[in-house]
DNA sequence: CAGTCATTTCAGAATTTTCTGAAAGTTAGG
DNA sequence: CCTAACTTTCAGAAAATTCTGAAATGACTG
């Protein structure tokens, strides 16, 4: 590996980091160095930056490109292929977010729907079945709630989170409104 | 292994699904066998329920409590060890994101932060710094309002994800207001 | 304190995932 | 179409992870 050594150090961490975000070494490499690079790089670029093996990176390439993570972006009087990371983080965010829901909840969303339709055939499955209706009924809301959100632009939601939970004291003001209109219909 | 069908299907979803979540199958099949089991079961019972090795069993166990999505709990006049997951599922949502920002995003936070405070020996350097400002910014934003929003209990939390971007025209109500009070002070 | 029951540890087997080099496939230009 | 530049595919090697059985450890009881 051959780069200044804030991008180096930057790289060797998201492959460290790889195997716990659920991508291995080389795409959590390829992304980083993508990510820090001015420009776009083509595969050629990635070997010499991480060496390692022209077809491991092309299968990184592939897996960031199904993750929508990385761009194919072409080059004037190149014939090679280069690509780059979306620059606004929040979009990066976005992006995430909806990769993994996609990977790691919708699947888990679409069999508890299904072993809710089911007839349960004992005791043991009438409370199992309960229990995945409370799991449901949590992802549910989730999923709910994201798709609403993830709807924002950047610098909305951006403001939505410097919120924080003051939002819960907008809540509680909007609930002291509701219940002093309800307090006047019923007096 | 002999479970009851609904829980089979469920716990053999679990299995498939840990490598996407970041735990293995045994560990993944095991959660999901005391999420929905009636009573706290000890090793043995699950040895039984899954069919694998009792050395396995221990060391899913300890994971899970490394997780503290499993919690051990004592049955009377009975010396084995035996063990439930809570059962509020916003309970264990919150212990989840906990859990997994503690594992996924903490260590990247803490690398990005030392690498800001270095002095960058180059152009290449210097671009790479900048974009590793923006994604420290955004991380940042976010573990800010994470901190705020764990907090909440399961009623409230519930409730703030029902309202779901809602929030935005509230935000933009705010918004109304702040420009209405500022128009009339410069006016 | 010996014996039993329960749990953990750990070395190595089994399995899965990752990575490579060679070969096949694709595309643009001559 | 032929060739050269570039990319992908894929079988098997290498590495990492998961799982097991055997042995060690711990802890309660008579």
């Amino acid at each position: 590996m051959n780069l200044p050594p804030l991008a180096q150090a930057f790289v060797l961490h998201f492959g460290e980091m790889g195997s716990r975000w659920g991508i291995n070494r080389t795409v959590g490499q390829i992304y980083a160095l993508l990510y820090v690079s001015p420009r776009p790089l083509n595969a050629e670029d990635i070997v010499d930056a991480l060496g390692v093996s022209r077809s491991n990176v092309s299968m990184g390439l592939r897996e960031l490109q199904a993750w929508n993570l990385v761009l194919p972006k072409h080059v004037p009087d190149d014939r090679r292929d280069h690509f780059t990371t979306p620059d606004d983080v929040w979009q990066i965010l976005r992006t995430l977010a909806e990769e993994r829901k996609k990977r790691e909840v919708d699947p888990t969303l679409s069999v508890l729907r299904e072993l809710l339709m089911q007839e349960p055939g004992n005791d043991a499955d009438r409370h199992a079945q309960a229990r995945m209706a409370a799991m449901h009924g949590m992802i549910e809301s989730l999923t709910t709630w994201y798709d609403d959100v993830k709807r924002l632009e950047s610098e909305r939601l951006a403001a939505l989170l410097a919120l924080g939970a003051r939002v819960t004291k907008l809540l509680e003001a909007k609930d002291r409104v509701v219940g002093l209109v309800r307090g006047k219909k019923e007096a």
